[in-house]
DNA sequence: GCTGGACCTTA
DNA sequence: GTAAGGTCCAGCA
């Protein structure tokens, strides 16, 4: 029986809807603007299935013009189906490619529904010997169900079940699979529209199902029935009936079961390697190849053989002139050695594409090599290195290119004195500012030059930045930008050095051959992007973004994170241990009211301690996986009348204070600094805010009593100097109100009032003094729900507000800001005609479903309307600020350092006798950085830690 | 060892 | 309702 061949039929659009709504949160969207989140929730499922099942036969089924019969008998059939998105619209000609692609057959009746053709498949296959599997998570399917037919459903959270009879039985609660098809005549399915009996639902059903057996012998036996049940169901026998015909899944479609057809075959790998490539499924494909790579492995295996003898500088850059042709031509080639090509791309690689990558000897050629580089304009380069961390590593070499297709890579000495030699040649070059210097991520390599004392100067073009501003939702990572731009497939670091953990070489001890031609090769495509990247700039209009801003800052935050700053350890360990104290006093007392002890910090466990065990919730809330919740705003609820719930929420306090802050802090700091560096990113954010990592310093802890106890560890240099603290009051709703030109809002500001005050004065219609916390706190609550754009929903959640209250608020709130009002509409009218928004620099965001037609998708893309130009204006003016503080900082030769970043505000280490010129200077800086309609205003702190200071 | 989800921290 | 990053758990390989 174990041979028993199977046949596994899928039910397309079944699967592509799941895939696409899989991804409803984070569309797959491609450099193109195509949502591709259907086809690659598909074809996800589909190559699952395929790997974990290894099927002999299979056959994709798709829905084709509607059930004509079912709508013959009941015309209503499906009609309040929502339209079909855009997204699986467009899907479905690139999955029938695909399929064509894979020699997978397509199964399809004009007039049938997928289900009927699914149906009379697996009906012959049965009568033909087979097992069946229907791939597919929709339940009307069970009524199929027999010895050899079988449900493949996928469920959520990943992996598959298998409903027999024997699962479809006890799902049901029936005797027989066919049942099912009464039990959904008789509870009806909203989704198809099927209307079923009157008052029944799922529980009604099942026990109807149980008493009588099937749909015609209840409505044979109504008289049995009681009351009000017994009224409703007599008087749509009909309705019953016809429910269960539209219910039952046809057997007879005019469709051939032809096992030969359904074999699954070898796919074209080159075809479907093309589709996937123009949607930009790169993981995909990998996984794809990787499925069928036996095939794979030996249709496509290449045998090149290369030998080519390296050859000395002088000559081989005469030798280079006729470029060598593809994969021919490898100065480093493995001499004599045999190739295997294991690349199933179209695109281009090292391999495929000609190059003149050259390593330069040390000595004469070194010499003679830097004469060159400094004859030249504009030169691409590329450090490698031994470590991610530019403060750490050390130079393993540098690579250079300004010509496209050919490139040098001087290797370094491992002993430092002498790599400081070689560094001291170069400086002329990194020093010469008439010289454009073009790299990928620039922060980094001049990170690690300043380690040896190397000043990068002249004017910088990095891709990174350039493309962040081009397309800002994007990633930026350079294979991504080769793969898509340049249609070319570095060679991945991971091939050098393998994979993180513990078997990770460094760039060291790679062979020179491969250092060479990795290194090279990313300055070599660096380069080309850089030339790609020049006009999109001009055609987008943010050439001056990149140019006076985006480009000047990177130098400021490279300068920020050498810095550091200091962090008093000695303070974090003993808060640490009292933490740690209070921390098991908290757990004894949770475990003694649970009465057992469990794993506090899993919310699992915790879920069903508190409503399992305890009950203490009727019916408590569950997650969209399906677990019980338990976050902070629902526990908060229950926490006045359980006590155990606020030693939960203490707990958590604690534990996250201190293994996030007090425990990981110190593990930051740098041996050789003692203190600790962020890393600023500045290409992640959307809306051109910068973010921080590694340690996160943008996120230490202010709200609460004992989580701002943290900052206290945060110190100056010494005790020459202080720590400086200012912040922007408000930027961001000043530029809201100069933007909208609210006249209202802008006197407020102008007059220096509490704006929270101000609103709610003239809100609830009180005299300013008058105005209650309450009524404060609520206009505050408004203010910044304008700038993240509002709604009454999203406002009374916020509040101690009805949702009717909230929107009444909120409409009172625009008649005092009329112009507010206005000003959203058009900056969603922006948007729409556009496709973008900008903020007052014209950093862009493109927000591609300001015009979808799902209701929630379009309202989010209209809250980024509003909020992206508010976020990223103010963004922008600190950004001015920085560098412009920077420069005075750097001018006037300051001991004082600029050092951290947390939005809108700076934090300065500086020396105590520069105190009031440093004061005046940075206050004068962020408040002029910009002009707005509105004054901007910043506030100061001075202290001996940065909550003193704050 | 890696990944996704839940939760929590900031502006 | 906007924008981020980090830690832990749980499930999978």
């Amino acid at each position: 029986m174990s041979n028993q061949k199977r046949l596994f039929l899928v039910d397309a659009y079944a699967l592509i809807f799941r895939g696409y709504y899989a991804f409803i949160k984070n569309p797959r969207i491609n450099s193109k603007g195509t949502d591709t989140s259907a086809i690659m929730g598909f074809m996800n499922s589909l190559l699952d299935v395929i790997k974990r099942e290894r099927p002999d036969h299979l056959a994709v089924c798709f829905d084709k013009g509607g059930s004509v019969d079912r709508v013959e008998m009941f015309e209503a059939y499906k009609a309040n189906r929502d339209v079909t998105p855009e997204a699986i619209k467009i899907a479905i000609p690139y999955i029938e490619d695909i399929l064509k692609a894979m020699h997978i057959p397509i199964m399809v009746k004009e007039g049938y529904e997928a289900d009927d053709v699914i149906g009379t498949l697996s009906k012959q296959a049965e009568k033909e010997g087979y097992k069946t599997f229907m791939v597919t998570p929709d339940k009307d399917f069970a009524q199929l169900v027999s010895e050899n037919i079988f449900m493949y459903r996928p469920v959520f959270g990943g992996g598959y079940e298998t409903w027999g009879i024997e699962e479809v039985k006890k799902k049901f609660e029936v005797t027989d699979p066919l049942q099912v098809i009464d039990f959904l005549g008789m509870m009806g399915d909203s989704s198809d529209n099927i209307p079923g009996l009157p008052g029944v639902g799922e529980k009604t059903a099942k026990k109807l199902l149980a008493e009588y057996g099937s749909m015609e012998n209840l409505l044979a036996n109504t008289h049995e029935l009681k009351g009000k049940m017994r009224e409703n169901i007599e008087n749509a026998k009909e309705l019953g009936l016809l429910s269960k015909k539209l219910a039952t899944i046809m057997l007879d479609v005019p469709v051939d079961f032809n096992s030969k057809d359904f074999e699954l075959d070898h796919p074209d790998i080159q075809k479907v390697t093309e589709i996937f490539e123009e949607l930009e499924f790169r993981q995909l494909l990998a996984n794809f190849v990787k499925t069928f790579s036996v095939e794979a492995e030996t249709s496509l295996t290449e045998k090149t053989t290369e030998n080519v003898k390296n050859s000395p500088l002088g000559k081989t850059s005469e030798g280079q002139k006729g470029h060598a042709g593809a994969g021919q031509f490898s100065l480093f080639g493995n001499d004599g050695e045999e190739k295997v090509i294991t690349n199933y791309s179209s695109r281009d690689t090292a391999a495929s594409k000609s190059h003149f990558y050259q390593s330069v000897a040390p000595g004469m050629a070194t010499k003679l090599f830097i004469k060159n580089l400094l004859n030249q304009k504009s030169i691409c380069f590329d450090t490698e290195t031994t470590n991610i961390d530019p403060i750490i590593a050390e130079l393993v070499g540098i690579a250079f290119s300004w010509e496209i297709g050919k490139g040098f890579y001087l290797p370094f000495p491992e002993n430092q004195a002498e790599a400081q030699e070689l560094i001291e040649q170069l400086r002329p070059f990194f020093e010469n500012d008439t010289i454009e210097k073009i790299g990928q991520n620039l922060k980094y390599d001049i990170k690690v030059l300043h380690k040896y004392n190397i000043k990068v100067q002249g004017k910088l073009f990095d891709t990174m930045l350039a493309h962040y501003l081009i397309n800002p939702d994007m990633r930026h990572n350079m294979d991504v930008l080769a793969e898509t731009y340049l249609n070319y497939t570095p060679i991945s670091i991971t091939e050098l050095i393998g994979k993180t953990g513990k078997n990770q070489i460094t760039m060291r001890d790679v062979p020179l051959e491969k250092q060479t031609e990795y290194a090279v090769e990313d300055a070599d495509v660096t380069l080309q992007l850089k030339e790609h990247f020049e006009k999109e700039l001009g055609e987008a209009n943010i050439q001056k973004l990149f140019d006076d801003i985006e480009i000047p800052l990177l130098r400021v935050l490279a300068s920020m994170e050498l810095e550091g700053i200091n962090l008093d350890e000695n303070f974090l360990k003993s808060l640490s241990v009292v933490l740690d104290n209070d921390i098991k006093t908290l757990e004894e007392n949770i475990y003694k009211v649970a009465g057992e002890t469990f794993n506090i910090a899993s919310p699992k466990q915790l879920g069903e301690i508190l409503f399992d065990k305890m009950k203490l919730v009727d019916k408590p809330k569950k997650t969209k996986t399906g677990q019980y919740a338990t976050s902070e705003d629902i526990l908060s609820y229950l926490a006045k009348d359980h006590e155990i719930i606020q030693h939960i929420l203490d707990y958590r306090g604690l534990s996250k204070l201190k293994s996030t802050y007090v425990d990981a802090l110190p593990n930051q700091v740098l041996n050789i600094t003692g203190r600790v560096h962020t890393d600023y990113m500045q290409t992640v954010a959307a809306t051109g805010r910068l973010s921080s990592n590694n340690p996160n310093l943008q996120n230490i802890p202010i709200r609460t009593e004992r989580g701002r106890e943290v900052r206290k560890a945060f110190i100056p240099r010494n005790d020459d100097y202080v720590l400086l603290s200012a912040d922007y009051s408000q930027i961001e709703l000043r530029i809201i109100a100069a933007l909208s030109k609210e006249e209202t809002m802008i006197n407020a500001f102008k007059n220096g009032e509490d704006i929270h005050a101000s609103t709610a004065s003239k809100v609830f219609n009180v005299p300013l003094n008058d105005v209650t916390r309450e009524q404060r706190s609520n206009a505050k609550t408004v203010n910044f729900g304008i700038i993240y754009g509002v709604s009454a929903f999203g406002l009374s959640n916020q509040t101690n507000l009805s949702r009717s209250e909230a929107k009444e608020l909120i409409d009172t709130y625009y008649t005092t800001y009329p112009k507010l009002r206005s000003y959203i509409s058009e900056q969603i009218d922006f948007a729409r005609d556009h496709g973008y928004v900008q903020t007052v620099l014209g950093r862009r965001r493109y927000l591609k479903d300001i015009n979808s037609r799902n209701a929630v998708v379009r309202g989010a893309a209209e809250r980024n309307a509003v909020n992206a130009p508010i976020q990223g204006s103010a963004a922008d003016i600190i950004k001015i600020a920085m560098i412009n503080i920077y420069d005075k900082l750097e001018a006037g030769n300051y001991k004082t350092k600029m050092l951290l970043q947390v939005h809108d505000e700076l934090v300065f280490d500086v020396f105590k006798p520069e105190l009031e010129t440093i004061k005046t200077l940075v206050k004068t800086e962020m408040e002029n950085a910009y002009k707005l309609e509105v004054p901007l205003d910043v506030d100061l702190g001075v202290g001996n830690d940065w909550l003193e200071a704050h």
